[in-house]
DNA sequence: ATTAGCGATGTTATAATGTTTCACTAATTT
DNA sequence: AAATTAGTGAAACATTATAACATCGCTAAT
């Protein structure tokens, strides 16, 4: 079982952010953490981009809205959403992106488009349980996994730039 | 099936390494690809270290064995070792590894001790299978994937930093 | 109401990592 | 030997991330 392909389909993103930002406010109330402006804009932005955004480009989002932020504001912003499982690192691109499965327990990976920079998260049990094998085969006790897929998307491959397909180029 | 478990056991280090840098001889050779100096170098401070060296790091070394080295020097070198399966970067930690499967076709994971920072290379057929199902089902062609386990390996499980049963601390 | 405590933020500076560019040299091919 | 290509040296620069310390604002307990 996989999640559902988000990125490639057209899709009304202005509810879907919404929803994800509706979504944060719960987690957060729940955990008694405080979503604060700074951190809930970051969120936004980063959910209204379908594309993983570096700090340094949250940094200049901010910039534009007026507020007077340093690169500590961004970081710290993104190291709570992180620790509320509301956004993830992507390793390989230094760059962050929203959560599609937050408040469920998973590991999730990456698909990475190399040519038009889509990411689409999925969660993939099995692919956990193999992870968890192989680690416990070497007495490894597994915290934290990163797996990150470069590739070709499906548009990508068929020559069709992924136009149209989301919201954001 | 999985591969043999080399930092967590005691060995003959610098036989390891020389092992290391007559295999990728013979591989570079093969590919009629240049193994110089100083790429050769690099190899070799990245296989006297079990845990992963930063590019900083190995410029550091350049220097001290009187290179007169600056990043690009470093970089490249590593792009070419990683080009021909040599090294893996290890994009959680920003560093380098010798790869323990040279030669092999092989989608590397790497389980990595928060603890100890010793890192240890598996090859798992089920974990490149339950990758490449996960990213069948979404039409998405797989080039290159990066799965980084982070964790805590037996020894440090256990209270006990590994000292002794490897080369480097 | 006052204030101690604490989480969050502002601010400045700096560290760590990675790239571009261009000039030059060594090796390989023709 | 000349032409071509791969590799290197060197300086500057770009990007990503953190350290350190001051301040603000809320809460909660006296």
């Amino acid at each position: 079982m996989v999640s559902t392909p988000l990125p490639y389909r057209p899709h009304n993103h202005a509810a879907c952010v919404e929803q994800a930002l509706a979504d944060a406010r719960r987690i957060c109330t729940d955990a008694s953490a405080r979503l604060t402006p700074t951190r809930e804009r970051v969120l936004e932005l980063i959910w209204q981009s379908h594309k993983p955004l570096g700090a340094y480009d949250l940094l200049a989002a901010l910039t534009l809205d007026g507020h007077n932020a340093a690169p500590p504001t961004v970081y710290r912003a993104l190291d709570f959403l992180q620790q509320h499982g509301l956004v993830h690192r992507i390793a390989s691109l230094n760059a962050f992106t929203g959560c599609t499965h937050a408040g469920d327990h998973h590991t999730g990976f990456f698909l990475i488009c190399r040519q038009c920079h889509n990411v689409l998260e999925l969660a993939s049990p099995d692919l956990d349980g193999a992870v968890e094998q192989a680690a416990q085969a070497q007495k490894f006790a597994v915290e934290k996994s990163t797996i990150e897929i470069a590739g070709l998307c499906p548009a990508c491959q068929s020559g069709t730039p992924p136009e149209g397909t989301h919201c954001h180029e």
